[in-house]
DNA sequence: CTGAAAGCGCTAACAA
DNA sequence: TTGTTAGCGCTTTCAG
């Protein structure tokens, strides 16, 4: 009896009512069946054995996994021309938490697989009843795709760096360009006019925000070619540069880490920032916001908007609610006033 | 009959045998009763089919999750005394990675949770059909142990920093010792004598190394009050103290990516690096090892190990394998030479 | 060593 | 709106 407390049946005794109005009552998405005062009563019953249901039960009897798996694409950091001062660490884990946060509210598990460049996953991880759908994340690779369709996997791949105009696989990725223009604009507000770009050099991921950069800036009327300098190595270059240049009044840096160097070493070298010069990063960092930071300001990549949407629209899928098996979805980046800044937020 | 080709049945009928002989050949817990030639055949036709067991059904039936809650804490990386150039590219990755493949391999599921510094998680996180046992990542409170311990979910607390000496949890935990003594040792016999420590300030995850290394460098007659230096808060007090300081030839730092700031630091001051002075990290960090990188010498903290040690006994308790509710297992670390000294591995 | 059958806890179809 | 019941796929007796 005592080893029964957690089943429908023994909350259906405690609260004498029948097991399938417990059942009903539990769940969400049936408890619109059940009596109010009912539902009230068992929730009671509920809480004051601590009952959950029996996931394993549920889903064998739904012939769902509940499970989305999520593939983590190993980037090594190591590329000749990105040092690693300039990776973000924060890089690697917050796709992973914001997708596990997106996930429990829709009550699947999340399945993690890494996958380093040169490894291939065993099929059963994509096996029907493991799981009902695959995100990538920052991954470009197609590999898998064939298989998934063939076996009528769904699949998305969501990605802040993705090239955003791939229509063969289902996207969630990012408009940069809105972020950037609402920056612009606010600092041209606040009297800039000699805007640099500070950035690595060329990289799959960078491209797209450096191209994007040298458009707007052209149509802004800001552009300068010996202010555009996507060559940044290393901490050492964003040194040299500093020391040398003083005609540049908004800096803005491919990413919040180099962004807050930037602002260190002005900072050092006498220059005020934003008295001086304006700087302005990229992915809203948690590592460069609040207390004891520089507190940079920065073009947000809504990331947690953007996990929230991928799931949204795999189990869309899913669900067959979906007319799209290949949604496109680009997020609008936001431009995040912050103290290495005059301007105000511009709503958004 | 098609949608049935996932199950048991299909695969009986379709080797010829009873349902149950499949099952009996596909656990490799069981599959000693079936005979090879059987096993053999139905072997040919799960391949075929590619089939993997439905896991819910199984759990169901055993009436356990197979599943592994992992904590993971969330410290923020904003500490006064701890710059975020100081902080490993990798962290809070590694350890989600290795015990991701640890508990795979043991063909658990792994539920991750991410818990912030002042947020609770709920209860149902802790119901055990839901879980199997818990894993904390580097986490020092006990606020959930005493829940854990009446509801006798099996626990244990895993992490490259906690404390050695407390007894009043499970825990698998490092002996930083050895590591370090190799390395003391290889640099002694390779000649060198003026010994200097590198790393933040006083922190907790800092104490021991600082306190092991302030007991070796005396019993082995190298340590000297002007060359333990725990006062580095960030890049510039690196950049500080190499300026100055000529008269070193040995330096240990408190992780990989000082190591490598400092390695980088004395040769662009013309200080030859094994050459003049060698430079010990700590961590074995990925992103400091390898092609285009310093190849920094290391302390390594065998990370994949502790995860398979955390993993194993906490099934060890889960199976009822164990006398011991609370093991208290340290690893070693080990000295990994790079590129940054000239001594020789010793093995191990 | 192999097969038949019970039953894990749940949801949904059906009956009331 | 509520209750009864079949059966999801599996593991484990138990019988042969």
């Amino acid at each position: 009896m005592e080893k029964n407390r957690h089943s429908l049946k023994y909350i259906a005794k405690l609260s004498g009512v029948s097991l399938s109005s417990v059942s009903r009552a539990l769940d969400p998405a049936r408890n619109h069946m059940v009596r109010p005062e009912l539902r009230e009563k068992i929730r009671r019953c509920v809480d004051k054995v601590n009952f959950s249901v029996n996931l394993s039960a549920r889903r064998l009897r739904l012939n769902k996994a509940e499970a989305i798996t999520v593939i983590v694409y190993l980037d090594s950091f190591k590329h000749k021309t990105f040092s690693v001062e300039f990776a973000s660490p924060s890089a690697g884990r917050d796709d992973i938490q914001c997708l596990s946060a997106a996930i429990k509210a829709r009550r699947y598990d999340m399945k993690l697989e890494f996958i380093a460049p040169d490894q291939r996953l065993p099929y059963h991880v994509f096996d029907r009843n493991r799981t009902d759908g695959v995100i990538f994340v920052s991954y470009y690779g197609t590999e898998y795709v064939d298989y998934l369709e063939k076996n009528k996997l769904p699949n998305l791949y969501m990605s802040r760096y993705i090239d955003t105009k791939r229509h063969d696989v289902g996207l969630v990725g990012l408009n940069r360009e809105p972020g950037y223009r609402q920056a612009i604009e606010a600092l041209l507000k606040a009297g800039h006019r000699r805007f640099a770009w500070f950035s690595p050099p060329f990289q799959t991921s960078l491209r797209v925000n450096i191209h994007i950069i040298n458009e707007l800036f052209r149509e802004y009327g800001v552009f300068d070619e010996r202010l555009f300098l996507p060559t940044l190595c290393n901490y050492y270059d964003v040194h040299g540069i500093l020391k040398v240049r003083r005609d540049v009044d908004a800096i803005f840096c491919s990413n919040d880490v180099i962004a807050d160097w930037v602002v260190r070493e002005l900072r050092r070298n006498g220059v005020r920032v934003p008295g001086d010069v304006s700087v302005v990063g990229y992915d809203n960092d948690p590592a460069y916001h609040g207390e004891w930071t520089n507190n940079v300001a920065t073009i947000e990549a809504p990331k947690a908007l953007m996990a929230e949407t991928a799931v949204g629209e795999l189990l869309k899928i899913v669900n067959h609610e979906n007319a799209e098996p290949h949604p496109h979805i680009l997020l609008d980046t936001i431009f995040i006033p912050g103290d290495t800044t005059f301007t105000q937020a511009k709503g958004g």
